[in-house]
RNA sequence: CCCCCUAUAGCCCAAUUGGCAGAGGCAGCUGACUUAAAAUCAGCACAGUCUGGGUUCGAGUCCCAGUGGGGGGACCA
């Protein structure tokens, strides 16, 4: 068959897709260039993708809805950078590997081939030539020039810690990679805690900016993941009081948000699992220490989960010993328990009983003093019953007692004074503390970016030297007679001639640091490199960091909320306060797509309800596709693929180039004057085109759609049985509905756009403006209440003033006979909505 | 246990931000085309906005209390 032939049968998304993907492919138009132009700027991105198999719906979701953005930012007349790439280190390829023992580069570079040709024909619009993978050493050279440079500055460190470990596996785990009930979730394994020493990042001495540079990314995040990172950070402002314990030369430290209630302190808890306990225990009588030991011990055989809930009854040991109250002198007894946290604060607290649930419950079980210290009241100015006898702590504020100097303080001053005393006494200070703990980023795996330390050897043993920069990058070694197997140690330690460093002048033998960088390292700063991908002399061009700026537009799922999104910002930071980016933050404004369901549930392919985005592109093409996850809902809503209809869209797709077809068929040569054409079809074309951008803006990409639909019914209409095909306003509409239509459809709009007689490409077709003059009404109609019900509807001129459309309304004989003989109380008047009118029954 | 989001037609969703509840779609029904069916085209119908209060001339929209659904946090001193 001809293509004439085909063409003849109509709308084919095959046939359309095969005749402008050669033609995009030449033209390369999304190639944008670093050079500063006088044109505006937007910087788009997607959050890259993991390149484990095809792409998914998830993908198709995700880009879809960046690309919408993208495109219709350059229909506004901005440069946009639209950039992609992949985040290509990482496990499942080290498993992948291990299972079929293959070299993971095989089987990463493959599964990013079949992504990359999936993406050409789904078609967003991204800058090829800007594409990176993080596992290519010209990417991952620049991850180790950010840790040389952090460890410069001492923000890159090594310390003993506890951490999480999968027996299992032999190998460190992320936070992320335990499940809820404390198992592995690769392995299965119970995760246990093991003391090792590893990497971290400082991203502590961040924590206030932060917290605080939240606040300019209010109304422009989703306010759901500033509250997670807000919680995650978990700023809480307070003081530390040393406390002196008999028979031991330093003081204890604790913590506490509430110093004022120091004179309520009855004893002190110190967590099991810490240093501390570990020294206190050190010279205490054999029976305390097998005490101590037998709970440290059961302790540590509880997940995290069981160790958190709220629900369990207290436990602990006295530790026979006692610390002395600095602001009262009195001795207070010593207890080891799991509720109090190693690594929050200095893993120890002063238990006030009293005012503190914890502390309460632990000293009704335990039988220690309760004693208060704060009057505090409900609502009605009544006492609240003694916790002693309660069970229930009084946390709230209000007056000291019991408290000396402090007697008589609100909570606020007691608080402020309470500092002031122990700072006199130098017995603590106020201070700051954080749920937020230091970035673990060394790994026990091959498939990452090597950290570039060396190690000394014989005389030098201890010592660690950063690798010269200008010996970077640390390649990888081939995986040629490596064993990749987890055997609790990097696979990297056991290639000897890669990990023996001579230095050639001293002839020392150095080793190279055996563990890897988390793959989170990879992501939290790939956006820049963006901004010059294939520049090997630097991680990415100052000038060009300067064209585009931060990342104006985000999308990604909700599930980065914390990690990626705060190691982005962190590494961002760093790299501000080293001169290298003059913005804070890294992502201006952020959207997070929802997910897509089947029949109300995750897609799994365990659990069978799996949608094939391959099949799905292949049976339906890309344009219906993207429509369809465009116009399901809210793209921050979940979208179930029971409740979509593809076919649906292909429909409307078919709808909407038939209109093209038919102006096409009408054959009318020459420029055509819009203003020439029928009055009612351009007055709808120019709403339209006056509403999409706001809507876009605001993120109802489901709302523009329909629009585009309406649009296209009312143009149908105007061609069937109105002015005709040949009618200029028919031709506004087609190329009005080919522009908009380009953001979710491209190959469609295209394809309109070639019929309209245009040339490629549509997607750098500048945005035709509404002509306000069309959109102006001569008249409007008015709908007239009586006492709430709707009487009669006046069709009055636009320019109608309040006084006209009242006496308007008492002049229909409708609205007068609803009236009837009742009084009239008030009248609103609400040009040019409503007319309102109350009354009441005569008097 | 605490916090946040959410509830509109059989289903997915709109509603100019306080002014006539319906834009769009899916499914359904009727008709045209067809030997028939599918596809396509034309048309039709369907709820008074989760419940109970309140503010207002007027509430899907704002406030309070509850219920269902979703998410987050949860011994952080």
């Amino acid at each position: 068959m001809t293509e004439q032939g085909r063409e003849a049968e109509g709308y084919d998304f095959k046939t359309i897709q095969d005749r402008w993907l050669p033609v995009w492919d030449e033209l390369k138009p999304f190639e944008v260039t670093d050079e500063a132009t006088d044109r505006p700027t937007k910087y788009v991105l997607d959050m890259f993708p993991y390149p484990s198999g095809d792409l998914h719906m998830g993908h198709a979701e995700a880009f879809a809805f960046g690309d919408v953005l993208a495109r219709y930012w350059r229909g506004q007349g901005y440069d946009v950078l639209h950039p992609i790439g992949w985040d290509s280190f990482g496990l499942p390829a080290e498993n992948a590997a291990i299972k079929r023992g293959i070299d993971p580069r095989d089987w990463t570079y493959e599964n990013i081939a079949q992504q990359k040709a999936s993406f050409r024909v789904y078609a967003p619009s991204f800058d090829w030539s800007r594409v990176l993978h993080t596992s290519d050493p010209e990417y991952y050279k620049w991850n180790q020039w950010i840790f040389l440079k952090m460890y410069e500055k001492g923000l890159a460190y090594r310390k003993a810690s506890w951490v999480n470990w999968d027996p299992v596996d032999q190998t460190v785990l992320a936070n992320e990679q335990v499940l809820a009930d404390g198992t592995s979730e690769r392995s299965g394994a119970m995760v246990v805690k093991k003391k090792l020493t590893q990497w971290y990042f400082r991203i502590t001495d961040y924590a206030d900016r932060l917290l605080d540079d939240l606040d300019q990314l209010e109304g422009r995040w989703p306010s759901k993941v500033l509250n997670m990172q807000r919680n995650w950070i978990g700023r809480s402002r307070g003081a530390e009081v040393e406390f002196e314990i008999e028979g031991r030369e330093e003081r204890v430290p604790v913590f506490t948000t509430r110093p004022d209630t120091l004179h309520g302190a009855t004893f002190m808890v110190v967590a099991p699992d810490s240093d501390l306990a570990g020294e206190l225990v050190a010279s205490a009588s054999e029976e305390v220490r097998a005490a101590f030991q037998e709970y440290l011990a059961a302790t540590q055989k509880q997940t995290e989960i069981e160790r958190q809930s709220t629900e369990r009854e207290k436990t602990g040991v006295f530790l026979d010993l006692f610390a002395v109250n600095p602001v009262n002198g009195e001795r207070i007894p010593v207890w080891a328990s799991d509720y109090v946290l190693a690594d929050y604060g200095h893993g120890a607290i002063m238990a006030v009983p009293a005012h503190d649930q914890r502390d309460l419950d632990f000293a009704r079980k335990f039988d220690l003093p309760v004693r208060v210290v704060v009057d505090v009241r409900d609502e009605d100015g009544v006492e609240l019953p003694n916790p002693a006898e309660s069970g229930v702590a009084t946390s709230g504020d209000g007056v000291l007692v019991n408290s000396g100097e402090l007697d008589g303080l609100g909570k606020t001053e007691a608080i402020a004074k309470a500092i002031a005393v122990l700072e006199a006494r130098g017995a603590g200070r106020a201070t700051t503390n954080y749920r937020l703990r230091d970035w673990l980023i060394s790994r026990q795996r091959y498939w990452g970016t090597p950290i570039p330390i060396l190690h000394g050897t014989g005389d030098n043993d201890g010592e660690m030297r950063p690798v010269d920069g200008t010996s970077l990058p640390v390649e990888l070694p081939s995986t040629e007679g490596l064993d990749l197997k987890p055997k609790g140690s990097s696979p990297l330690g056991a290639a000897t001639e890669w990990a023996t460093v001579v230095d050639p002048e001293t002839g020392e033998t150095w080793n190279r640091d055996p563990d890897t960088m988390d793959t989170f390292v990879d992501s939290s700063w790939y956006f820049l490199r963006y901004f010059s991908a294939q520049d090997d002399t630097q991680a990415f061009d100052p000038a060009a960091a300067k064209k585009w700026g931060a990342i104006d537009q985000y999308v990604g799922g909700v599930e980065h909320a914390i990690l990626h999104l705060l190691y982005s910002r962190f590494i961002t930071k760093v790299l501000h306060d080293l001169g290298y980016v003059d913005f804070e933050e890294p992502f201006m404004d952020m959207l997070n797509q929802g997910m897509v369901l089947l029949d109300g549930a995750k897609m799994s392919k365990s659990k069978g309800n799996l949608v094939e985005f391959a099949s799905e592109l292949g049976e339906h093409g890309a344009d219906a596709l993207r429509v369809t996850l465009a116009f399901a809902g809210p793209p921050e809503d979940d979208i179930d693929w029971a409740d979509v209809s593809v076919q649906g869209s292909a429909k409307f797709l078919a709808r909407a180039w038939r209109i093209a077809d038919d102006v096409e068929r009408a054959g009318v040569a020459g420029p055509v004057d819009f203003a020439t054409g029928d009055k009612e079809l351009r007055r709808a074309t120019h709403h339209l085109l006056a509403e999409a951008p706001g809507l876009v803006e605001s993120y109802k990409f489901n709302v523009v759609v329909a629009r585009l639909m309406e649009q296209v019914n009312v143009t149908r209409k105007a061609i069937d049985n109105g002015c005709g095909a040949a009618d200029p306003a028919v031709r506004e509409s087609a190329e009005a509905i080919a522009v908009i239509l380009s953001i979710f459809a491209p190959y469609a709009s295209e394809d309109m756009w070639a019929k309209l007689g245009h040339e490629p490409t549509v997607a750098l077709q500048t945005w035709p403006t509404a002509d306000e003059s069309l959109l102006v009404e001569d008249e409007v109609t008015m709908v007239v209440q009586v006492d709430k019900k709707v009487r009669d509807r006046l069709t009055l001129p636009a320019s109608v003033t309040e006084a006209e459309a009242e006496a308007a309304a008492l002049a229909s004989s409708a609205v007068q006979n609803a009236i009837g003989d009742r009084e009239i109380v008030k009248v609103v008047v609400r040009v040019p909505k409503i007319v309102s009118i109350v009354t009441k029954p005569a008097a």
